[in-house]
DNA sequence: AAATACTTTCAGTAATAATTGAAAGTAAAA
DNA sequence: TTTTACTTTCAATTATTACTGAAAGTATTT
């Protein structure tokens, strides 16, 4: 196989795995574009290299910058910007992580947390509390793992697995 | 709030984090409404309850028999089949862990594997074979994670947390 | 101040995913 | 064997999400 082919075999297997878990296909896709590409790359580039429009390309590098996995750089001379992915696997992880941590776990949290305030003592009521109970803690610590991963240097996910395997 | 209010926002919690998540609201929805109904529930029961089609059910309830998160049960002397959720939150995790791991982190995990035979010894080629050699540490490193965590007993994800937090 | 070279927005459209409901299927009971 | 009580399927519809492209916006150069 050569690189040109795998490129493109990645750019789709990343977009794949994007969309199955709630990601837009072309914002996986053209995040898999610049983590391919060591030079910078324009709109126009992206539209070619893709087949989408611009303005399909201009709302999702904003919707990759706000997620802090790329970032827009300007060529001395050119007047156009041109879009860089960060390449650190970890990092990028770990700002994913960041991401959905704030935007979907923590909400929960605070829902699970207002639930906790149901009262009664029947059993019904005495059922569901155990429910929300049991599911709260699981999410906090969930809450808590990916915090510790957030915050944590480069081989922290292995030293946790190498402990964790013990 | 009383009990039957917080059932209902629990319904809707979950369906919204399902659904951010890549999985369809209504199959969420039952699985939540399940999880906070300690009886055995017919298709006709959840209809009325989430204002859903006989057909979206019978869908709903089969995928969520696939991942194994939902059971058929027969009520003696009754000719139509009840649902019952697992209620245990540990194992259930899991069971999402497994079925997302086999579904969706194996088949990239393949993928880069394949993509780790592009041949070449241009710098074009080194950068890209880089990139797919951290992005399949990161993501065998993941796979292992989640193996564990999917084999482990109920305690594991705290106590790999509490070492963790050394 | 007009032209140029871009970026952003957004109403309309297209693609995809979810849902309905009625018909077909199945099996127990009469 | 016919009826009754269900479950399953699936073509058609509706809802949701993504995308396009042209117009409006912005900033720099002439």
């Amino acid at each position: 196989m050569k690189v040109e082919e795998g490129k493109h075999k990645f750019i789709q297997a990343w977009g794949a795995l994007g969309s199955s878990w709630g990601i837009n296909r072309t914002m996986s896709q053209i995040h898999a574009l610049l983590l391919v590409t060591s030079e910078p790359l324009s709109a126009e580039d992206i539209m070619n290299a893709l087949k989408v429009s611009r303005g399909n390309v201009n709302m999702n590098t904003r919707a990759l910058i706000d997620w802090g996995l790329v970032k827009k750089e300007f060529i001395a001379g050119e007047r156009k910007e041109y879009f860089v992915a960060g390449k650190d696997v970890d990092e990028m992880a770990r700002q994913v992580a960041r991401v959905r941590r704030k935007r979907e776990l923590e909400p929960v949290i605070d829902t699970l947390e207002e639930l906790k305030k149901v009262k009664g003592t029947d059993k019904e009521t005495k059922e569901f509390k155990k429910l929300i109970a049991d599911v709260d803690e699981f999410g906090s610590l969930a809450d808590k793992m990916m915090d510790k991963f957030i915050r944590s240097d480069k081989n922290w996910f292995l030293k946790v697995l190498m402990k964790a395997m013990k």
